[in-house]
RNA sequence: GCCGGAGUGGCGGAAUUGGCAGACGCGCUGGACUCAAAAUCCAGUUCUCGCAAGAGAGUGAGGGUUCGAGUCCCUCCUCCGGUACCA
């Protein structure tokens, strides 16, 4: 076999490592351990992308020379299974999702081992496990049994918290209410994206422009009961703690975005009888700023209380809670009119018409607290029922969509804010007569008592002014929204929830949680996997004795809803650790030992929602004490796509899809994965070429010729090799490339290490004398990059075990030093020759052979030196004038 | 609009963080080997002018700091990703 041949050598590879278990973990880390994760795929019926062993080749590389470095290693795989695909699939063929389910996980796990990677197979999950989603489902009820302490600021058992004596007094089913109010779980009427053609209700991140993100359909609101999970408690501590985190700022960027934190005010508007203001004022004065809203006011928030002199309406959102009593009876048919055309509404309608502001005036006014003016109440679809208080003061000279909206219905614009000396004077003047919006800082104006006061001390000045008397406080706004939970699938995890019926069969409103014992609940068989197109979820259709079971004596309905896809992904990094364990997620001993992951890869496509869900699910498992530490993931990085050999995006559709198999079987796996590392910077987007994966496939070919004497007949070594002493030239090679490759695996910049291999091979080639030592440290260099065609010649060289666990070589400083060092001299910055020195000459004698150097001194002459720069070991730039 | 990231040869990309721009690979050109081809090996390859020696220009554009800028600062342009009435 002198020829390289990886469809002989990896497949003997492969079945070796599985034989001998090469890479089965500890169940707790020997010394220093280190868990590798990647973010696990979904099992499409399209098999491996190329994309995936970008992420996957990466972690691959730092493990296998982790292990060489003395590490533990924990490198495991598995299967994010549950998911739409598989259930349309089911609707179009009548089989169950399952056996398709399978079917794909078997093809992805035969493509990821053709590919060498080095998991710990013996710790393989599917999120469609039944023995998994027991646990998952244990999570959701420890969520469920968790309510979140504002003061101490975490999640607690929900039999700690204190009941008000008032809640008490009314009896069990008060308190139940009570509870069930504050829960992390918990269950709402909330309006939903509900999307015929899926027949599913989908998560606001599932909704692009008012069309599902999967098939493009349309989206329509409509309310239904919702399970939702209440990861705003965890808002503050989600940002916060983003900061302890080695994540690449634009990620951190991204999520804080997402949280999208605010602070400002809430303030009370007086909405009772003009009359009546001073004596609500006065009342107010004498208490604290109610939680509870009389309906005699209207809360609105704002992050720019220095405004509020210049409010000169207010708006509410069309759902609000005071539309009703707000409305005078002359606005009212109009008023109606505009909420029905407002729900009708889709979010592509209120997104794409977003110049468009149309709103109705209620007929009533709210007198502004902070100078007791009456302001008119507009209603208008700009403004959002879910976020803040659902109402607003509007401020139209220092507001985009407040100025357009006062523009559009002829409201008063009055200026509040002196434009800062950067606004030219002309655009300043424009403010000042309304004629302009100002968003930015400045000084007050037209604010009474306020008048001069820069906008960062009005706020807070104004924000004290209100609290002290109880008309507003300090508050903060988050854009992030509960988590709706819930899906109207079958194939998903189901809610280990039941609901009482009462004696008519009719739910009671009381739940209960399915006792942990008693789990898993498992998806009941179905006749057919058709949806009804009805919200109701197909498990709807489930058989009698799974849909009602009864407990102590009780007739209980199943929650028929399932869990969405990311519920699955929300801890799996955790039951690697311990996959079989049936007494609890997670041994916490083994948890302590590895967690955190130590170093997380995958597609930025998950930078926000995954990450954040998961981070969430941690953190009240963190608080609930079954982890032990505050974040789940300490390093993280983010592959870049792959793109078309035309640089677009890989498509069917645009027929510039590559397969991993194709290229498995003309060039081999580790071609693929050197090329795939050779590419570029791992974060970076990069087009696929043919031609390239063919150049490292010849790099491949080059080494095993250095080594290999390919015109044998027999494998056997190249004659070159011997146990020669390696040259002073040969040690450099070797050393820097063993340094180089070393830091280059620490810094994932894998493209830059496999470019100092080829400079290695480069060298050795031209050698007829090669020493085996330098080729054995090669080998063991190249072998997390390509591990197969290592082993082969590891093997060849005359070793009989795998490399996997050999010492990573080390580099010696002092060979890498020259005896002497060329250094380039520039005269006025421009380089003009290059002379010799040795390597510890002192500047003066540097200086000396650079204005020596007849170059330098041609462009010297008759021209006076005006600095000489010389830095040792760089370079040497002489100045002149004249 | 806002928030991130990126613009370097024919192409993918390097460049100790302020010190020889273009490592390494692809492609291309020439050569060796061969009856010939494939494979392999060797040499060259930023652009412009020049037979050459050489000279000049050059990291999206323009300005600045510096002995010296792909790298730092200011202004702007283009592309990619995210987000979008969040008060």
């Amino acid at each position: 076999m002198p020829r390289y041949n990886p469809a002989a050598i990896e497949p003997k590879w492969q079945a070796y490592w599985e034989q001998h278990q090469t890479f089965a973990a500890p169940r707790l880390p020997a010394g220093d351990g280190l868990y590798v994760l990647d973010m696990f795929p979904y099992p499409s019926g399209n098999g491996l992308h190329v994309g995936h062993p970008e992420g996957y080749t990466a972690t691959d590389i730092v493990c296998r020379a982790a292990r060489m470095q003395g590490k533990s290693v924990l490198h495991p795989m598995g299967f994010d299974s549950f998911g739409l695909p598989a259930e349309e699939h089911a609707i179009r063929t009548g089989v169950h999702p399952r056996i398709q389910t399978e079917k794909n996980i078997s093809t992805f796990r035969r493509q990821l081992k053709m590919l060498g990677f080095s998991y710990d197979w013996g710790r393989e999950i599917a999120t469609t496990d039944v023995d998994y989603f027991r646990w998952t489902q244990w999570i959701f009820l420890q969520i469920y049994d968790t309510w979140f302490d504002p003061d101490e600021q975490r999640g607690r058992p929900i039999s700690e918290l204190p009941i008000p004596g008032a809640v008490a007094a009314q009896g069990p089913d008060a308190v139940c209410a009570y509870q069930d109010e504050r829960r992390l779980a918990y269950q709402s009427e909330a309006p939903v994206n509900w999307c015929p053609a899926l027949g599913t209700v989908l998560a606001n991140e599932e909704v692009v422009d008012g069309r599902s993100e999967r098939g493009g359909h349309p989206v329509v609101r409509m309310p239904l009961r919702q399970w939702m999970l209440r990861i705003t408690a965890y808002a503050d501590r989600l940002e916060q703690d983003l900061g302890g985190l080695d994540w690449h700022e634009g990620i951190k960027a991204l999520q804080r975005n997402w949280i999208g934190r605010s602070t400002g005010a809430e303030a009370d508007f007086y909405i009772g009888d003009k009359s009546s203001f001073d004596g609500w004022k006065s009342a107010r004065g004498s208490g604290p700023f109610p939680a509870k809203l009389a309906d005699d006011v209207l809360r609105i928030y704002t992050t720019r209380p220095d405004t509020l002199f210049g409010a000169t309406y207010m708006v509410i959102a069309p759902e609000h809670p005071l539309v009703e009593r707000l409305t005078t009876p002359d606005h009212r048919a109009a008023v109606e009119a505009y909420r029905q055309q407002a729900a009708a509404k889709s979010d592509l309608d209120r997104t794409e018409l977003s110049q468009e502001k149309t709103g109705v005036f209620t007929g009533s006014y709210a007198i502004n607290p902070v100078n007791g003016e009456a302001i008119p109440v507009w209603i208008a679809d700009y403004v959002l029922i879910s976020y803040g208080t659902g109402a607003i003061m509007a401020v139209p000279a220092h507001d985009e969509r407040d100025f357009a909206f006062a523009q559009e219905y002829s409201i008063p614009i009055r200026p509040v804010v002196q434009p800062g000396d950067h606004i030219p004077r002309e655009e300043a003047a424009k403010v000042l007569a309304g004629e302009q919006v100002y968003v930015e800082s400045g000084v007050a104006i037209n604010s009474g008592q306020f008048n001069g006061l820069r906008t960062q001390e009005f706020k807070e000045r104004i924000t004290a002014w209100l609290a002290q008397r109880g008309l507003g406080r300090q508050a903060v706004n988050y854009k992030l929204r509960d988590w709706l939970f819930s899906r109207q699938r079958f194939w998903g995890e189901p809610f280990p929830i039941l609901h009482e019926l009462d004696s008519a069969g009719k739910p009671t409103g009381r739940v209960r949680a399915v006792p942990e014992e008693q789990l898993p609940v498992d998806l009941p068989h179905l006749d057919d996997f058709k949806p009804h197109g009805r919200p109701e979820p197909p498990l709807d259709k489930a058989p009698e004795e799974w849909l009602y079971p009864v407990v102590e004596g009780k007739r209980y309905k199943r929650e028929t809803n399932t869990m969405p896809q990311w519920a699955g992904s929300c801890w799996y990094y955790l039951r690697f650790l311990d996959p079989k364990n049936a007494q609890a997620p997670v041994d916490p001993a083994i948890e302590q030992a590895w967690m955190p992951v130590d170093l997380y890869i995958g597609g930025a496509e998950h930078a926000v929602l995954h990450l954040l869900y998961a981070r969430f699910w941690h953190k009240v498992l963190y608080d609930r004490g079954v982890v032990s530490t505050p974040e789940p993931f300490q390093k993280l990085v983010n592959q870049g796509m792959i793109l078309g050999e035309n640089n677009e995006k890989m498509a069917k559709s645009r027929g510039n899809v590559v397969n991993p198999d194709d290229i498995v079987r003309e060039y081999g796996a580790d071609s693929l994965r050197l090329y795939e590392m050779f590419m570029g910077p791992l974060e970076a987007a990069k087009p696929w070429s043919m031609e390239g994966v063919n150049g490292v496939c010849n790099f491949l070919g080059r080494a095993w010729r250095m080594i290999i004497d390919d015109r044998s007949d027999r494998v056997q070594l190249n004659p070159a090799i011997g146990d020669w002493p390696p040259t002073d030239e040969d040690q450099r090679v070797i050393h820097r490339t063993i340094k180089s490759v070393t830091e280059d695996i620490a810094k994932l910049s894998f493209n830059t290490a496999i470019a100092r291999m080829m400079e290695f091979t480069n060298h050795f080639t031209k050698q007829d004398r090669r020493p085996r030592v330098a080729m054995e440290q090669f080998v063991l260099l190249l072998s997390p990059f390509a591990p197969h065609i290592a082993e082969e010649l590891w093997q060849s060289l005359g070793h009989d075990q795998t490399l996997a666990y050999e010492p990573w070589p080390q580099h010696d400083e002092s060979l890498l030093a020259e005896a002497t060092i060329e250094l380039p001299v520039q005269v006025n910055g421009k380089l003009r020759g290059k002379i010799v020195v040795s390597t510890d000459a002192d500047q003066g004698s540097i200086l000396a052979a650079a204005r020596a150097h007849p170059k330098v001194a041609e462009y010297t002459a008759g021209k006076a030196e005006v600095k000489a720069v010389v830095v040792p070991g760089r370079l040497v730039n002489i100045v002149v004038k004249g």
